[in-house]
DNA sequence: CTGAAAGCGCTTACAG
DNA sequence: CTGAAAGCGCTTACAG
């Protein structure tokens, strides 16, 4: 049995499509449409198990209600909760989400928006890949809303919104300073992504404010498919060493990074936070239950996903209309635990 | 500057949109359309940045290549990386995800069926929640295909992929017991859910197996929507109680449940597995750096959406024709860690 | 080999 | 208050 049309609701009453449209779209008062009629209308709506069809609505209209969203990966818990987060503020509104992990990958992130913008969606939410500046600079040029999240690219005009990442690695490592710690090392990925390059630079900063020099054999580099062997390598690196070169603490970049670390140091028969302290952007749940809690540098993963969708659907709702692009930055929440002893 | 279409192209070089739709489609030897022509058509096509609407294609083929995904919370890891091989294998033949939490509430799964129908999406893939019977019945009548993951309905005859929880839980319990732990307790959801009776069946098994009386007092049934609160109780009624009655061991029927479990026994200053052994559903991340790294039985994720996707795909492939629904149990991993002890 | 035409299911000026 | 008609962008019989 096939899905019930506007015309065959028409048909049944012997009115036409437009008339029906009217009334099943609200707009029977507006057009004065007759109690009686607009009745009936309903009733063999409801009879047909009608249900408009919403890619011809789409066609029609050009919007599709539909959002596309592109992370690293949905399997990692940080991109999880904030797509859950934005699906959430998405069907407060009716719209949907498609999502693709773009795994950091430039070229997969290209294709994806091709593959969305032929699905029309209204909408993007990004986490833009390195590399991808020539993308996001033309969508930007485009007519179809859309919005950065999590990092951003500093010399391209466009609504993004970010976490202050200088500031929480800032405060993480003064914080390990504090606890006397000296020789604190940092792993990180790719740098030339905005958001890492600024939680090295945080680091470092602190460092350096504590008359501290930064030691270039402390930091470590990830590739983004990086895996226990390149995390238990830099380990190795930062603690296989004598006593007064080994590290004394490490600021995880990300919470992928962190858990694989944490199981690698364990392996090493280790302790943290005696051995070792550590701190970590990124409070996901593994943390709670660690060895040893850990300290984590929080996001603000609702406000992230909430003011992405609400700028978004500003916009796709005054179309054309310029508004001012939106850049905010939002502030984390630093939670100590006993990773760092004290 | 507005997308162009297959008229404008057409418009441009003098020609049928039928001839350019031909072409755009590799059909230009089936309908032996000249080679210069050809070449013409896909120099303006690229020239103009041609790229199809699909929504207009979906509109007059009647299939969107966009699959709709329900599950519980895309946030949980386990969906989550569910949700990514699913992607993956998707995007391997051209398909969009859209995806729905239900947060296993049946209005919402309901509500959520009834959108993504309306948009056209060729195929579900569905976690269903308690009391979506009817909703699942209605699917099968109707001439979407779909498949069910992670739990199914055994009265409803259609295509479902699951993992043998009898047999994981049984296995688990046995190894609890061959350690020589007697009181073990299961702290699980909602015994609606067929996976979880499952499991809860096959510990019970299990106990019986080895001539132990089943002690319901040692089953705790927590909401969907659990918190920590309510798994600090279940743990306080477990482990607060004299030597003889207390709970020496506890397995979980999912991750979430086990993290906070764990949370709480560690805040309470109890020791894995000298106190309380433990084994857990579910070989999420978490575990591995657990205080004691927890022994878990772990679900074929990869195998899961590959195969609920190809089932899918396969259908899709050939409406109409009705093949042998598919149900396929696949086999768990039992992963020993430490902390049942030894 | 190529084109005119119909139609997927809707919405929305336009006309009366 | 209501309807005929156009059109969103495509695909696909059908005809020549």
């Amino acid at each position: 049995m096939k899905k019930a049309s506007l015309s065959d609701i028409a048909l049944r009453l012997g009115v036409s499509k437009t008339l029906v449209s009217f009334v099943l779209n609200g707009k029977a008062k507006e057009y004065r449409i007759s109690d009686d009629i607009c009745q009936r209308v309903m009733d063999v709506a409801k009879e047909l198990n009608y249900t408009p069809n919403r890619i011809a609505q789409g066609l029609r209209t050009g919007h599709t209600k539909t959002i596309g969203l592109i992370i690293a990966d949905i399997a990692n818990p940080f991109f999880g909760k904030l797509g859950r987060e934005i699906e959430q503020e998405a069907a407060r509104y009716g719209y949907n989400i498609i999502f693709c992990s773009s795994d950091e990958n430039p070229e997969k992130s290209a294709q994806q928006i091709a593959m969305l913008q032929q699905s029309q969606v209204d909408g993007f939410i990004i986490s833009p890949p390195i590399n991808s500046e020539d993308q996001i600079r033309t969508l930007a040029k485009g007519q179809i809303p859309f919005v950065l999240i999590d990092r951003f690219f500093p010399e391209i005009d466009c609504n993004h919104i970010v976490v202050d990442n200088f500031d929480a690695a800032y405060t993480a490592t003064k914080h390990l300073l504090s606890l006397g710690r000296r020789r604190i090392a940092n792993i990180t990925l790719n740098l030339d992504l905005a958001n890492m390059k600024d939680r090295t630079d945080g680091y470092k900063q602190a460092l350096r404010d504590a008359s501290i020099e930064v030691d270039e054999n402390l930091v470590k580099v990830l590739p983004f498919s990086h895996e226990n062997k390149d995390v238990a390598l830099a380990i190795n690196e930062l603690l296989g060493k004598k006593d007064d070169l080994k590290a004394d603490a490490i600021l995880f970049s990300t919470s992928k990074i962190g858990i694989m670390a944490i199981e690698c140091i364990s392996s090493l028969g280790l302790k943290i936070p005696d051995d070792i302290a550590v701190v970590s952007f990124d409070n996901t749940d593994a943390y709670k239950i660690c060895v040893s809690p850990v300290t984590v540098i929080g996001q603000p993963l609702k406000e992230i996903g909430k003011t992405a969708m609400q700028i978004l659907l500003n916009e796709i709702k005054h179309p054309g209309v310029k508004v001012k692009t939106q850049k905010v930055t939002l502030k984390t929440e630093f939670i100590v635990r006993k990773s760092c002893g004290s």
